[in-house]
DNA sequence: CGACGATTTGAATAGGATCAATGGGAGTGG
DNA sequence: CCACTCCCATTGATCCTATTCAAATCGTCG
């Protein structure tokens, strides 16, 4: 792989603390890749060969079953996706695909394995990784359980509000239609929700919003960091 | 502790692999307590004190936003909750409360997170069991997202038809209240969604349930091992 | 036997999905 | 630069699912 791309891989919190003879030997084994938009990377059921870093533009986590699809979560730079499978050596949970050209570090699992039996800070940084996974799962999870989906996409406007930068304006990260399937609606009811939002102060230009009235709308989402918190 | 106990505790995944001083510190540091039903034993939000690992009895996870509340999973013996808290030093995403009398094996997290530093094999054992907390977390976040709640009942009595033997006779290990909310619904859908499956072969009475047509069952519930599987 | 909680049933409502049709850019090709 | 096309988003109408509220029934435990 390219030197260039290194360092910022390297700075990933699961890389950060190996040590440097490892993680040269995990770089070997990698492969960089620039794959274009809308191509399936993996696909449930597959065993799972690669542990895959996003270096450079935008992969969409989905599901499918029984001919329905949803979308599961969005991967961006410098993040790591399906990393549980490879651990365990099992089949991805998950379908990936690309939602635009993007470059992708593929490191393969036996790899990834192989060296978290040898390299002890390696083994500790992946446990914070999935622990970290763990309980963006669980808060999506809650997130479902317990809103309506007008609740969720205050609360999720909030949380965009909020990464950035508190502006009062934001930019959706992705297509209506994905954020509607993350949210876990269609996207006919997720156009009906904004339309509800709008007394709250909600105004939609695209996929810019500005919100005019961030108390209405906070008193609406009632946000709970134990569900939308970054960290907690 | 009680040494009698020992032996189950130690034969958990988790503990298995791990050396016998290190073991030995953390029963040492570990509490023994019997709970009787229905105690909250942590509320989210908390500070993650202790690791608990249930030995006897049953244990609720659950959680509550703004008035409502959702059951999030159950433990039954021997299994352990609230991991990635510990691990992470954070506050729990969930609450737990006994659903029986209950005997619970706390061990506080400061030394869970001191032996994971110093033993290896915890360190890895307990990547095994946080891969698959996070793996059944996304199977049932898929669950909800991707099928309607008759189907998820069929595909839940499918799964405790098999766990229990695939006798054509299954029972519920919990109250149809704490069923219907583990699946997402209100416990009167849950009655009317049995209705639905009658013409199935669902028989229900009480807690048992007979399975009488498990191949008109199954293709409506169109079980899939990427949403229903146990271990996958 | 009586009381209580859990479950079931019924009726009305609300929330969301589906189907169909229209409007609105972004990109393409003339 | 403009017209065309295509896809996405919106809107409307309707249907279906699930929730809510209310009441009846069942079962269990004192």
């Amino acid at each position: 792989m390219r030197s260039s791309d290194l360092p910022e891989v390297r700075s990933l919190e699961l890389f950060e603390s190996m040590s440097d003879s490892n993680f040269e030997a995990l770089m070997q084994a990698a492969y960089l890749q620039t794959f274009p938009a809308q191509l399936e990377l993996i696909t449930e059921g597959d065993p799972a060969d690669f542990l895959y870093v996003v270096i450079e533009g935008c992969v969409e986590l989905f599901a499918r079953t029984n001919g329905r699809e949803s979308t599961m979560g969005m991967v961006r730079p410098v993040g790591t996706f399906i990393l549980a499978a490879v651990l365990k050596d099992a089949v991805y949970l998950m379908s990936a695909r690309t939602c635009q050209r993007s470059k992708l570090l593929m490191v393969p699992s036996e790899n990834i394995r192989d060296i978290f039996q040898r390299d002890e800070a390696f083994a500790r940084a992946i446990v914070v990784e999935l622990a970290n996974c763990y309980r963006t799962v669980v808060k999506e999870h809650k997130d479902l359980k317990l809103r309506t989906a007008v609740e969720r996409l205050a609360n999720r406007l909030l949380r965009y509000h909020t990464d950035q930068g508190g502006t009062g304006m934001l930019e959706l990260p992705q297509d209506k239609r994905t954020l509607a399937s993350l949210l876990g609606m269609t996207p006919e009811n997720l156009s009906r929700a904004f339309n509800t939002l709008k007394p709250y102060g909600v105004v939609v230009r695209g996929n810019k919003i500005s919100l005019d009235d961030l108390e209405a709308l906070s008193t609406l989402a009632k946000p709970n960091p134990l569900i939308d918190g970054r960290d907690t």
